[in-house]
DNA sequence: CATATTTAGTTAGCTGGCTGATCTTTTAAT
DNA sequence: ATTAAAAGATCAGCCAGCTAACTAAATATG
């Protein structure tokens, strides 16, 4: 009585994997967010610092590239940082433009505590996996990431 | 020179499901916002639209529901929805705390829309993916949402 | 019947993304 | 040297999410 001929494109709709990416990318960004409040952090600012950590005094522009973000994005996620005094910025000496942004020592120190609630979010949530998921997993999203990072703009006119 | 022992923990980091997750829903949301802007919507609204083709006239708890979204979250939405008139919403006879929520003749419409956007999103930027992986991913996909709705709060104290 | 609790929605305010416009500094071109 | 173009950063304003706090209606409870 329920399956009748109706629901059948919506159907098709709902099991395409844009559809169910999109389910997943919501559901997994307020467990991000929250997971990371639990040490004082938001989501985005987590990533800026991980990049910093492993490159410290990077200017704004090429942590932009780097996350692949826009540049007013990175502007706004630095001023934040800055606020609770996880980061400094300073003037580039030999371009005026440039604003190189370093860690504080509070910044640097917040990185076991990323890396424990990090740990947390991947043993908590992806317990169900087997092993061949999670071989397949990281392949599959690196794919992903790339095609939408990549090829944004390969549509007909 | 570059490669350090101080180098191990950070790459760790960025091999976990978690953190190639994350960058696949920023690019995903993007990608995703622009092409439904192509259409003259956002991405929130199309996915509320959905629920309405499937079933007209549910209330906004029950959407919030549907799309394990925030009840204001909802709100908002149907607000813009209204405004461009996709939707009309009316107050409910027997409760009156109830909204509930109508597509208009324009809401029926951008049916086709929205499914031909669908198609080239689908087809444009998931064409590298093969027979197994496309088998494969909507599994994958569904676990990870169930994974990321459901157990939230599975911590420990 | 009166009060307390639950439920549905809204408002306010936050971060994370974006685009578009603006400003300053550099660099290129004439 | 002057002007034009490019690059780095910021500001304003938008939507998608959220939480917290609120109103109003419905239901429980006494």
């Amino acid at each position: 009585m329920k399956l009748g001929a109706v629901m059948e494109e919506e159907i098709i709709f709902q099991k395409t994997i844009s559809y169910l990416l999109a389910r997943v990318t919501t559901a997994y960004k307020t467990v991000l967010e929250r997971h990371m409040g639990l040490i004082g952090l938001h989501a985005g600012q987590v990533f800026l610092l991980l990049e910093l950590w492993h490159e410290d005094g990077l200017r704004q522009v090429d942590l932009a590239r780097r996350l692949s973000l826009a540049a007013p994005t990175v502007s706004k996620m630095i001023k934040g940082l800055v606020e609770i005094n996880l980061v400094e910025i300073e003037r580039e000496d030999g371009d005026g433009r440039s604003t190189r942004v370093y860690l504080t020592d509070q910044g640097h120190a917040m990185r076991d505590d990323v890396n424990a609630q990090w740990l947390e979010l991947e043993t908590n949530y992806l317990a169900d996996l087997n092993e061949t998921e999670r071989l397949i997993l990281p392949e599959l999203l690196t794919k992903l990431r790339k095609a939408y990072t990549g090829a944004v703009d390969a549509e007909e006119d």
